[in-house]
DNA sequence: CTGTATCCCGCCTGATACTG
DNA sequence: CAGTATCAGGCGGGATACAG
């Protein structure tokens, strides 16, 4: 890399990367394609309740951000692959243990929502 | 765990958990407090940018999520300290993984973006 | 098959001001 | 110090329909 940036710093550019994470798809779709390179319409069935539109726009973004590439194929009817880069093979491995943790620590996360919304109901009762 | 689920899968509950992580500040926020517990001051401060009504939003959403704990000392002026529970720690080594790759490789992808951000403009000309 | 075109909405975010 | 109240705005996201 050429030079070093703090995420913490208030002008720093790479708030702008974080953000990439910040989305609500893009470690489905990272993780997807770290299994193998995937036509559109994969992407479209495995992650569930993607819709084209949003599927489209995030598989540019990534693109443009150089984690991902878009190969055409001219074939009838049209296929296009999308892979992941180098670089997006360097982040994917976060991503996807992001993933796993979820999958993971979801029940426990399940029961601290209950206990903490309990909580809430009986103590903040003024008007007692 | 109790059971295991699939975030590929379109009713999967840890879809919440995932949209976690698709927020601009929980990264920095976690990434924060793994250094050491933090008053509500401190991480205003430090988590540059940030107002203190979306600080409160997002610490009250890890709380009840169960990866941070709130401790009010009943001093005056009051205190209040944050500091990761258990389960926040164990995400949080992926976060600042996050965070640093950010760092690292803003500089690639700022380049990979002017990049496509030129081809755009001389490619896509029907009138030309 | 691989997208685009619209319309719409809710949430996150931000700025500012105020309170115990 | 540690928040809350309020108003406003933008963008991501969703549903649906259509096109090359």
């Amino acid at each position: 890399m050429d030079t070093a940036w703090d995420p913490y710093l208030l002008a720093c550019p790479c708030r702008d990367v974080l953000d990439l994470v910040a989305n609500k798809w893009t470690a489905l779709m990272i993780g997807k394609l770290a299994q193998r390179p995937h036509r559109f319409g994969e992407l479209r069935r495995e992650v569930a309740g993607i819709t084209p539109k949003v599927l489209t726009q995030n598989l540019r973004s990534l693109e443009r951000d150089g984690l991902i590439s878009r190969k055409v194929y001219p074939t009838t009817p049209p296929s296009v692959e999308y892979a992941l880069t180098p670089l997006g093979e360097s982040i994917s491995g976060y991503l996807i243990a992001l993933n796993n943790w979820t999958a993971a620590n979801f029940n426990e996360i399940k029961r601290s929502r209950a206990a903490y919304d309990a909580a809430q109901q009986t103590a903040p009762q003024p008007v007692g």
